[in-house]
DNA sequence: AAGGTGGTCAACCGCTCTGAG
DNA sequence: GCTCAGAGCGGTTGACCACCT
């Protein structure tokens, strides 16, 4: 099929950036007549411009509804947790965003986004925590200093993320030898979905930890300007400033949202996820699901080394949490 | 003041998808 | 079912600007 003709250079027609006049030829061409056929469009507008051009001329910068300046953090929300879902599906993110183009929002992906993610010890792509050696390292530090100062987090937390952790493993495993799939009506989970969520709750466990750190410590001094050391409020590459939190669904709330096979899953069991609307009973009952074994510890408890962390870990069938 | 560097974003490129004939 | 034009999408480029040395 090849190229479609009308943007070969032979013709002459010009290309970079709009001047004001041609902008003004083409608005008041299409206020008059509407768009019709893109490709017969610059010749019936007077313009010295192949028909694509115009298209993206107009649906990225001239239409009336184009919503100009800044992203809000709620746009910024809802970029993160479509693309999360929808992955670099811009003009689907883009339905979402009222005023806001595809271009728009990729180029404030790249420019903005992408780089708060990275910054933070995530893969842009996948949204987990990154899985090359150095923040692997970096992430098992923290796990392992989660353990040995139970004041600032105690074993059974650290063995909730953990068992956290496999969840999204062993999920994703699962999701690597099967299609997943993409339900745009939100009235059930995709698997990606689910992954997100996971991937969500250890995230949102380690940067509530993170916070309550830094609130410990009275620094003002924003987190990733700290240098890498082993102290217990300096491990995690978090900015606190970016809420990572997976939002309310979109279609509202207290409804099931997703299925796993035969498992339901509900948005309340993740409100607690949300910085501004903690619900301590669901969290609690959300913990103690994911780490029922080891509810018999007291929070300053035994060390490290004298916890069972194959028991912890994998004795209990903590597949109910999303049941 | 001049040159270098990095960030931002509009626009282009090349490909796929869709629907008419 | 096949071909082709038109439309749309995601990745990439390059002009412009601000800041730094």
């Amino acid at each position: 099929m090849g190229r479609s003709p009308c943007c070969d250079d032979e013709n002459g027609l010009k290309k970079g950036h709009w001047t004001p006049e041609e902008d003004q030829k083409l608005v008041d061409y299409i206020q008059k007549n509407g768009h019709g056929s893109w490709r017969a469009l610059p010749k019936l507008a007077g313009l010295n411009r192949c028909g694509k051009s115009c298209r993206l001329r107009w649906t990225n910068y001239l239409r009336p509804d184009i919503k100009r300046g800044k992203f809000s953090e709620e746009e910024e929300q809802t970029i993160l947790s479509l693309h999360s879902i929808l992955g670099n599906k811009w003009s689907a993110i883009a339905t979402h965003l009222p005023g806001r183009t595809d271009n728009e929002i990729k180029n404030f992906w790249n420019t903005h986004l992408k780089k708060k993610l990275i910054q933070m010890g995530f893969d842009p792509m996948t949204h987990r925590p990154r899985t090359d050696l150095f923040t692997s390292l970096s992430h098992l530090i923290a796990l392992a200093k989660l353990v040995e100062q139970p004041p600032l987090i105690d074993q059974e937390q650290a063995a909730q993320l953990a068992k956290l952790h496999s969840l999204q493993f062993l999920f994703q495993s699962s999701l690597s030898s099967s299609t997943p799939t993409i339900n745009p009506n939100n009235s059930s989970i995709s698997d990606l979905e689910l992954l997100s969520l996971l991937n969500s709750a250890s995230t949102q466990m380690l940067q509530n930890h993170a916070l309550f750190s830094i609130e410990n410590n009275a620094t003002s001094q924003p987190l990733r300007e700290q240098p890498f050391t082993t102290s217990s409020s300096s491990y995690l590459p978090v900015d606190p400033q970016v809420p990572f939190c997976f939002q309310t669904p979109l279609n509202g709330d207290d409804q099931i949202i997703g299925q796993v096979g035969n498992n339901y899953i509900n948005p309340s069991n993740f409100a607690w996820l949300h910085h501004s609307s903690p619900a301590p009973a669901k969290r609690e009952n959300f913990l103690s699901n994911l780490g029922e074994s080891s509810s018999g510890s007291s929070h300053g408890g035994s060390g490290a080394s004298s916890y069972n962390w194959n028991e912890l870990l994998f004795e209990e069938p903590f597949t109910n949490t999303i049941s």
